[in-house]
DNA sequence: TCTCAATTTAGAATAGTTCTAAATCTTGAC
DNA sequence: GTCAAGATTTAGAACTATTCTAAATTGAGA
């Protein structure tokens, strides 16, 4: 590789990630990191909760959701508000939009944004727009499967 | 106009909207629709209610929750969850997106939305996508202004 | 007028989340 | 290594938004 590596790459393990915030690392924070990345399908935090205390049983609630807190504020984790309902909680940091299917509420990662050139969004004056999320709604494969 | 009017069109008065839905006019929703139609920056059912209760002093909470539900059911008004936190309600009908204010939180129409058509979003296989949700995020004009 | 279902109402219950305060665990100065 | 200071974890209380319950009220139609 290149010798003269000038600066480190955006940190993107958990520990570089929660040292830049001025966190520490902690067992409970490692826990639900893993849980996170072990089955991507968007849990809330009372699923964290649960398959965090399989693997360790003391955690406790507050805990996981301070662990969360950690996550997100040191850009490892992404908070996804799609119904009412729970907060569900995404450590895929890649750019992406979100399929929810209406029939299951499920939550699926789509690899794939629209950005403020594309959409050619007309604001009215003074508006300053940063970001678009964009949250498609449907069927996902199982439940349009069922439909048919 | 038009004397061979064959279908009426789409009832977009309260009491025809109702109706169709089986659903009677009574003055609570009456009520609680003129609020939403007078200030339409998306009021919580909390702000709905302190509205409502102005000029409908015995009106209930569970009375606005009831209304909201019902108005949503008939097609009157849509439900917005933007944050975490109260759903939001808006009487604009027409399809549009949500501008957020990262900054103050308060949430305006947008009047274009982005069809499945126009952003050309691939889908895994086997997903069907229905309808695309566009959230805009960024400041408003106010916010805007001050960030200068 | 009477009846019955729809609606409203107050308050209890629930869900999700945040707060509080005490216990525990680092980390870094000595 | 010892110790103090600060960060983190924990259980449970508190809080917010919403839904549920059951009784009272309303209103449309027989
Ligand atoms: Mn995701
Ligand atoms: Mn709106
Ligand atoms: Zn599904
Ligand atoms: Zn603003």
């Amino acid at each position: 590789m290149n010798a003269v590596a000038s600066k480190p790459p955006p940190e993107n393990n958990l520990n570089e990630r929660l040292a830049h915030s001025g966190l520490r690392l902690t067992p409970q924070r490692q826990q639900v990191h893993e849980v996170l990345r072990e089955k991507m399908d968007h849990p809330t935090a009372d699923m964290v909760f649960m398959r965090a205390k399989a693997k360790m049983p003391e955690i406790s609630m507050a805990t996981v959701y301070n662990c969360l807190d950690a996550l997100v504020q040191c850009g490892m984790v992404r908070q996804v508000t799609l119904d009412r309902g729970a907060t569900r909680y995404c450590p895929n940091m890649q750019d992406h939009s979100h399929f929810y299917c209406d029939e299951c509420g499920s939550v699926h990662d789509i690899l794939q944004t629209i950005s403020p050139e594309d959409a050619d969004i007309k604001l009215p004056r003074g508006f300053r727009l940063k970001n678009i999320e964009t949250n498609l709604h449907g069927l996902c494969p199982d439940c349009a499967a069922k439909a048919k």
